[in-house]
DNA sequence: AGCACCGATGTTTACGTAAACATCAGCGGA
DNA sequence: TCCGCTGATGTTTACGTAAACATCGGTGCT
């Protein structure tokens, strides 16, 4: 900056004014700074403006796992919304949802220049075990943190009772379920509004079938599903999961619907293109990323943390191929 | 800092040092300064450590819609890398990967505190519409930069020649191509190589048909393709083009890979759960992200540019049961 | 003409840290 | 006993910027 200056024949300030784009400076020697700075290559000093002005334009995002569907188009949206409102995002991917990882992220991070924290998943983490940084806003993508952080989340408990409702309104007898891990928030959400659904409607209640959110697991269980007759209408967990759960049909010879119907959960993109097409529940990822920078930033701004909202995002049940009335159902009707 | 110092009534300079982990203090000064931060809940300001030490710890990273599985398998690995070295990741989502907007997404990350920059793709960018940020360390995962930046990228080339060999060898009289779009660099060099691959087998060269990447397109264009019987192989220019594809032949009830046999292009994890599944080019993700680490923090920590390295990543054909003989082929076997 | 005011620009200072240098106490050897 | 050395700690300074304040020349008014 020191060189601009003397190039351009004016003090410090001036060039940080014109770095600045405030306008009391004369056309002419703005023109001046502004020759030097391309001449010498010159561009501000982050740190350095950071450190005068206290702020970094940056948010920090913990996320897990992020080539899974639903993590990476959370972590598009957040990103985007971030940049809607002048900030950048920050990274950290962590292995598992412990407590452990996540507070070794969040260390990580506040080590970086961020203003405020995106926690995606948390979810092995307990309000509890989950140490933060000091006075550093954050949001959560987990409602079990209600009360603790500002949290926001799909409506998942909604998502499931209506799917489920769904397979029970086409004249399914109960509903199977492959679940995602035992040790995440949401998959409990979904398998516990799974369940009332179906205590609701006064049916039998399977086992539940635990799965991990992967399609490999789902082509397991789905060839256990497969090979039990009683089996004709399956919720799965995720959209992933119930592509594994529909090849192991396939494979079985059971037809989709019309022995089997499969229900997803997510809505990603390639629902509508797996065989059949499947009926899943969608979930709007990026007004979730809009929520998490909305309130974050409010935080950032008022410089004090907001305890006890909890923003929830509807879904979508999206019906598609994938379900149809039950053999049942179909034959008392031919 | 100051407060720390006053509290445990040491200078700030002995705090700096427990801070930063040297071994020339005394233990007792050091563990009354470790209380005196956990009381006053102090951790050092990093703008003001990367101002004095010159260096943030962080890369950044320009991604193109990271929501698409190829690019998020690649920031994920990126992340993974970086963090095995110390350093974290700053992300920037461009909606298009046109100069302008590189251009651009490199001027918001220069704003921020990076020490190299990772563009993941920069399609209709070329080296000379391209304006980087000063002397900074840059790598790019597309192999056009050869010569200007380093490159990292898988080997395209190859995967698709093997592709298309793959089906010729199945005893199909030639292969269809549904292609990427046609400012995108890896989509080019993927149609190059089918056309080539073609060529060189003497066969017709059938016309380029020209998707988007994604499955909806694919979808599209497979129903053309379904309806001409002509059709027995596809080569789909990624993973999620083939399950459209996938599914407009299901629809109109040519029968995979009996009548058409279809290969994709990325290996995303579901390509073995679509049905059938799905033969596959598969890349190196996490080797792409590590090499492009790598090669980035070369840079940085010599503190010069690597002009003409160009890193190529195999790519591994694997097939599974979208692929099978020709139905001409069959025919003659019987 | 003289004065008050305003806009453009320069000067000083503070942000929080860590390197470089300074100081100081204690200890061993002559 | 005194000198010099060593290790622990304190003091000064610089990193690059932008706010706050100071200055200076011109303009319009009386």
């Amino acid at each position: 900056m020191a060189d601009v200056a003397a190039l351009a024949g004016v003090s410090s300030q001036t060039v940080s004014r014109v770095s600045m784009g405030l306008d009391n400076v004369r056309p002419e020697t703005r023109r001046k700074v502004l020759t030097a700075m391309a001449e010498l290559g010159y561009s501000a000093n982050v740190a350095a403006r950071a450190l005068r002005y206290g702020s970094y334009g940056t948010l920090g995002v913990i996320a897990h796992r992020l080539a899974r569907t639903g993590e990476s188009r959370t972590v598009e949206a957040v990103v985007e919304a971030a940049r809607a409102q002048g900030y950048t995002v920050t990274l950290v991917d962590v292995e598992s949802p412990s407590s452990d990882e996540v507070t070794a992220a969040a260390a990580r991070l506040s080590h970086q220049a961020i203003d405020g924290l995106v926690i995606i998943r948390a979810e092995t983490a307990t309000p509890d075990t989950l140490a933060l940084p000091h006075r550093m806003p954050v949001v959560v993508s987990d409602s079990r943190f209600v009360g603790h952080h500002p949290a926001v989340g799909a409506d998942q408990i909604d998502g499931a009772r209506r799917a489920t409702q769904h397979l029970l309104g086409l004249g399914h007898a109960t509903v199977h379920h492959v679940a995602g891990p035992a040790d995440s928030g949401p998959a409990q959400m979904r398998a516990d509004a799974w369940r009332a659904a179906l205590t609701e409607a006064g049916r039998d209640v399977p086992d539940v079938l635990r799965g991990d959110w992967t399609a490999g697991t789902g082509y397991e269980i789905g060839r256990e599903l497969a090979a039990d007759l009683d089996v004709t209408a399956v919720f799965c967990a995720n959209d992933e999961t119930a592509a594994g759960v529909l090849r192991a049909l396939h494979e079985a010879g059971r037809r989709v619907p019309a022995d089997v119907s499969v229900v997803g959960f997510d809505g990603i993109p390639l629902a509508e293109h797996l065989w059949p097409p499947l009926t899943t529940v969608v979930q709007d990822f990026s007004g979730i990323g809009r929520a998490l920078v909305d309130l974050l930033l409010q935080q950032v701004r008022d410089g004090r943390a907001l305890d006890d909202v909890h923003t929830l995002v509807p879904v979508e049940l999206v019906v598609r191929a994938s379900t149809g009335p039950a053999p049942g159902a179909r034959r008392r009707d031919s």
